[in-house]
RNA sequence: CGCGGGGUGGAGCAGCUGGUAGCUCGUCGGGCUCAUAACCCGAAGGUCGGAGGUUCAAGUCCUCCCCCCGCAACCA
């Protein structure tokens, strides 16, 4: 196999904690539509996927779950599988960390790494809440203390295993400045030198023995190997590497080519990785490619919040092409895109079904009405056509600068500026009115016979984005040429049209999401908490208080400072959220509920002594008044 | 001065090294009838966040300011 051929690329692996939404899916979406074009052009493509399933949330959720880890992430990682599936995704290999040959590795990239100095055993001199149990870095902390109870931490030292970064911090640099592309976009680049290479690398830890669920280091079983060597390795175990064994297939796909990651974890790609990597002797993937995110409206996705969208959902209710290509056309290079049912009802009908599908249609109609099926390749080329098939040109080469670059929100529409100019084709030429005069014959003939070529054209070039549409497409013009160039087909014989993308009422679909999706999410919501006793509650303290003064805090955004009367001789402070949705004079004068025995923690500089009762409506939040009551009442 | 990303016709976005402001959707008017009430043409609509500056010429370069969004920090 000539290795110069190979291409191989990679997804980050999910994380095992959720099902993914379609954020998430925008990754293996992205790197499939690579794979794929890179086949097309002749590539021995090789595409990894995978779940990444240890770490303290996952056991903690399983905790919540009743189930053991391994259950949980059993379950959620199939429920990864079906999403990708659900997408048309065409991937080679799905890692799970799980999976016993990685552990093994892992062990031994481990051990490996420590015997030859690069993992040393320290002291993670950290700050620990012993309530919390729980590690704190000092850049952590709130004002000292502990940033989830707000109490007293201790310094505390926990052993741990750190990888040696700065050893290879100038061998990075140097990789940075000899292979400008290494990570795309570019400002990504920038932002990784100037943030975390010129200030200089700490050391990683790279080990955890405060929770269990990872994979053990096997000379030192108190501790379990952390995310980065567990997670980022899986590029290389998923192919074979083994330390000292490794199997033909990694050496021939090994460095990996490109992997696809979300903007996120770029920083994990490009330094942490690739000195795993340099440690390991290994050479450097060749390009990173950091996506933006999909957003719902302006908002992350989140399940809180209720705007959560799925990308199986979607593509049952729709298609995964539909699905794919709207993810691929419009989320743009650099910054985040969004997403809405609105907004994906109105591209799929512009685009899909007016567009294309409707092209495609009558195209296809007419070469049945006129001639049968059939259309031969003219000898003559007017004006108009000539146009065409600049167009046609002009579409592949944009295409294929924009492929090249993995700008497909680009090369989209240069394939839709093709379609357009197709039907624009259609208006001008009339074909309805040729087929009226036997004498026009061989004039209809070439005007079939150029959109014919132009949407095989357009199949083609849409095969990696949209497979089986694309596949669709040339199914009915009954043709095999691959050639993405005009004029290749002779002859075309034509099957029957059927519609590719019926048009979507909106109004009625939308109400049916509406209705599919709402009940769901509350029913989800309604079992987040176990119940608990009345001894339990009796110790929350709850009274009413009069807001006497109210203040915004200069260095919050979200904060308002309140001062209460609440029955006591001393005022109360309280910092509370409420910035967005109420005015400091608006407040000053009502009474409200405050939590009076919460934990007293420092926000932004001021110590607040107590929450106050608010509702979450929506997007909306109301604090509960109960001006009519006197202040310092028990409220039960 | 915490870091970073943005502010371009109603909405969503392009506009790299400066030289008549583009695209998609939407709106209005017209045309066509092969097709999925689709398609084609035309029009309306922008002081390119604000103020200065450089230049023959700035959305595009420089300075200052305002606003929005992520992250960090605090929705106790």
């Amino acid at each position: 196999m000539n290795k110069d051929n190979k291409f191989y690329i990679t997804t980050a692996i999910a994380y095992t904690s959720r099902k993914p939404h379609i954020g998430n899916a925008y990754d293996i979406v992205l790197a499939d539509m690579i794979a794929r074009y890179k086949k097309m052009q002749g590539f021995d493509v090789y595409l990894m996927t995978g779940s990444d399933e240890h770490g303290q949330k996952i056991e903690e959720y399983a905790n919540k779950a009743g189930i053991t880890p391994k259950e949980y992430v059993d379950k959620i990682s199939s429920e990864i599988k079906e999403v990708w599936n659900s997408l048309d995704t065409d991937y080679d290999k799905f890692i799970r960390t799980t999976d016993d040959y990685h552990e093994k590795t892992i062990q031994k990239i481990f051990k490996k790494l420590y015997d030859q100095g690069d993992i040393y055993k320290g002291t993670y001199n950290g700050k620990y809440c012993v309530p919390c149990e729980s590690f704190f870095t000092p850049s952590q902390l709130i004002d000292g203390k502990c940033p989830d109870c707000g109490r007293e931490v201790i310094d505390a030292k926990e052993e741990a295993y750190f990888l040696k970064l700065s050893k290879y911090q100038e061998k990075l640099k140097k990789f940075y400045e000899d292979n400008p592309d290494f990570i795309q976009p570019v400002s990504r680049r920038n932002e990784m030198i100037n943030n975390f290479i010129k200030p200089g690398l700490s050391d990683l830890c790279v080990s955890r023995s405060t929770f269990k669920w990872g994979i053990p280091v096997d000379f030192d079983p108190e501790h379990v190997v952390y995310v980065w060597i567990d997670a980022l390795s899986n590029y290389i175990t998923g192919i074979g590497f083994d330390c000292e064994d490794n199997s033909k297939q990694f050496d021939k796909l090994w460095p990996a080519d490109l992997h696809v990651i979300g903007k996120d974890i770029v920083r994990f790609h490009t330094i942490y990785w690739p000195i795993i990597l340099m440690a390991l002797g290994l050479p450097l993937p060749k390009q990173v490619l950091g996506h933006p995110w999909v957003l719902v409206g302006d908002d992350k996705m989140s399940k809180s919040k209720g705007n959560v969208i799925y990308a199986d959902y979607l593509s049952k209710k729709f298609s995964p092409d539909a699905v794919r290509y709207y993810l691929l056309s419009e989320i743009p290079f650099t910054q985040d895109g969004t997403i809405t049912y609105e907004s994906f009802i109105t591209k799929f009908n512009s685009d899909l079904a007016n567009t294309l599908g409707n092209l495609v249609n009558r195209s296809i109609a007419m070469t049945n009405k006129y001639f049968s099926g059939v259309a031969k390749k003219p000898n003559k080329f007017n004006d108009l056509d000539n146009d065409l098939v600049n167009c046609a040109n002009e579409s592949i080469k944009k295409y294929y600068e924009c492929m090249d670059i993995y700008h497909n929100a680009d090369a989209c529409e240069a394939i839709m500026t093709l379609a357009k100019r197709c039907n624009k084709y259609i208006d001008e030429t009339t074909p309805w009115s040729l087929a009226k005069d036997e004498a026009n014959s061989d004039l209809l003939n070439s005007v079939l016979y150029n959109l014919l070529e132009c949407i095989r054209i357009i199949a083609l070039m849409l095969s990696p984005i949209m497979p089986k549409s694309s596949e669709s497409i040339l199914e009915q013009l009954s043709t095999k040429e691959k050639t993405i160039e005009f004029g290749i087909q002779a002859e075309y014989k034509v099957g029957t049209p059927t519609p590719l993308f019926a048009r979507i009422d909106a109004e009625k679909v939308l109400k049916e999401i509406e209705e599919e999706t709402k009940p769901k999410e509350t029913a989800e919501n309604t079992v987040t908490l176990e119940q608990i006793s009345i001894e339990d509650f009796a110790k929350i303290e709850l009274k009413t208080a009069k807001i006497i003064n109210c203040e915004p805090i200069p260095k919050a955004k979200k904060l308002l400072k309140l001062t209460l009367n609440d029955g006591t001789s001393t005022p109360r402070i309280v910092a509370s959220g409420i910035a967005k949705w109420y005015n400091p004079e608006d407040l000053i004068g009502r009474t409200v509920i405050v939590v009076s025995n919460l934990l007293p923690a420092k926000l932004c500089g001021v110590e607040s002594n107590g929450m106050i009762l608010a509702a979450d409506c929506g997007d909306d939040v109301k604090v509960i008044f109960t001006d009519n009551i006197p202040e310092g009442s028990k409220v039960r």
